[in-house]
RNA sequence: GCCCAGAUAGCUCAGUCGGUAGAGCAGAGGACUGAAAAUCCUCGUGUCGGCAGUUCGAUUCUGUCUCUGGGCA
């Protein structure tokens, strides 16, 4: 017979402590963690994605974690394939596979699936983007308007990146996005699962943040960097990741140091309120402090699992 | 001590030929299906430094005081 895996979540946003709870979990449950993070699969970028350090991830198994190089591309869909089989096979050992992350899209694509779309090309992107560029603000919207309505009416004209995802979707399958959407919407349910969430307090949550900017420079993130640059270019796409780039306009001579230090804080507390959004819109999310309410959390992981 | 320039939103500043004011940034809220640490949207009442004068009416003009720059001593 063949077991359908339960699945533990804990999402959240940036610097609320989700790695520590999933090892403080780890001692008490057979747990493997699969990181849900979609800069933390790129080998090299350790600092600046907060990476669990090389004593945490003795404490528990660590997967989806150093998966490529740098220059290479990855999207939901290579997180969903890459990390289905994992948690099969997780499961069979008799662990508990336990997703941690920041990216909200993969878990979700990870638990309900992912509609019929074809996956991106960057050619026909630059293809359109230059179009964009020789034939005006608007031409592609205005595109789409006449291929997807439904599509360009749930579509600000401002936003060329979803404009040109709609854009490809059509070109590249000869149907509309917005129906292979409303085909899906996240409707699988590919494992039973538990997803909790770690909160603070906003304030505490952003005094944590601006902490741990500071404690990232002192690790040596402009060293690493450096290294990268070294190796690629400065204009290496994975370099435009919050914290990295603002390294980069710091090693040009853009900023000073102490506005890449305050503007990697600003930046990151504003990626932070995003996930919260984000997170905050998923039903199925149970919210922990976990700093206060561990009794709470161990129970209802005792009734998932043992259910 | 004297001269000059400032003082307007949390910050930087614009503006009102006298009818109580608006940008950028910050902040808050939101959207999100193969780029998601990306991308995009919405939200602006504040003794216009204090006091007094002129005026129907002053944040705007005048006087004075305070503070902050810069200059001269």
């Amino acid at each position: 017979m063949k077991i359908r895996p339960k699945v533990l979540t804990i999402c959240g946003p940036t610097g609320s402590g989700k790695t520590a709870l999933a090892l403080t979990l780890a001692q008490k449950y057979p747990l493997e963690i699969i990181s849900a993070d979609s800069r933390q699969v790129y080998r090299r970028m350790d600092i600046g994605t907060a990476k669990a350090t090389a004593a945490e991830q003795r404490q528990a198994p660590h997967h989806m974690i150093d998966l490529i190089d740098p220059d290479q591309d990855f999207s939901v869909a290579d997180f969903v394939d890459r990390a289905r089989p994992l948690i099969e096979a997780i499961a069979q050992r008799g662990h508990v596979p336990c997703v941690v992350g920041g990216t909200g899209l993969y878990i979700r694509a990870l638990l309900g699936g992912l509609a019929a779309l074809p996956e991106g090309c960057q050619e026909l992107r630059d293809e359109l983007h230059a179009r964009e560029q020789l034939e005006g603000a608007g031409t592609l919207y205005r595109e789409l308007q006449e291929i997807d309505p439904p599509a360009a009416a749930e579509i600000h004209p401002h936003n060329l990146v979803r404009i040109v995802r709609a854009l490809e979707v059509f070109r590249l399958s000869g149907r509309r996005m917005s129906a292979l959407k409303e085909e899906h919407r996240f409707a699988d349910r590919h494992y039973p699962s538990l997803q909790l969430a770690c909160s603070f307090p906003r304030e505490e949550l952003y005094a944590r943040i601006d902490r741990r900017a500071q404690e990232m420079l002192d690790a040596g993130l402009v060293a690493e960097v450096e290294a990268l640059a070294a190796d690629y270019s400065f204009a290496l796409k994975a370099l435009q990741t919050l914290g990295y780039r603002e390294v980069v306009r710091y090693l040009k001579k853009e900023i000073t140091a102490n506005e890449m230090l305050e503007d990697i804080r600003k930046y990151t507390r504003q990626y932070a309120k995003r996930q919260l959004t984000w997170f905050r819109g998923q039903p199925e999310i149970i919210w922990v402090d976990s700093t206060k309410e561990s009794g709470k959390v161990i129970q209802s992981i005792d009734n998932f699992i043992l259910r």
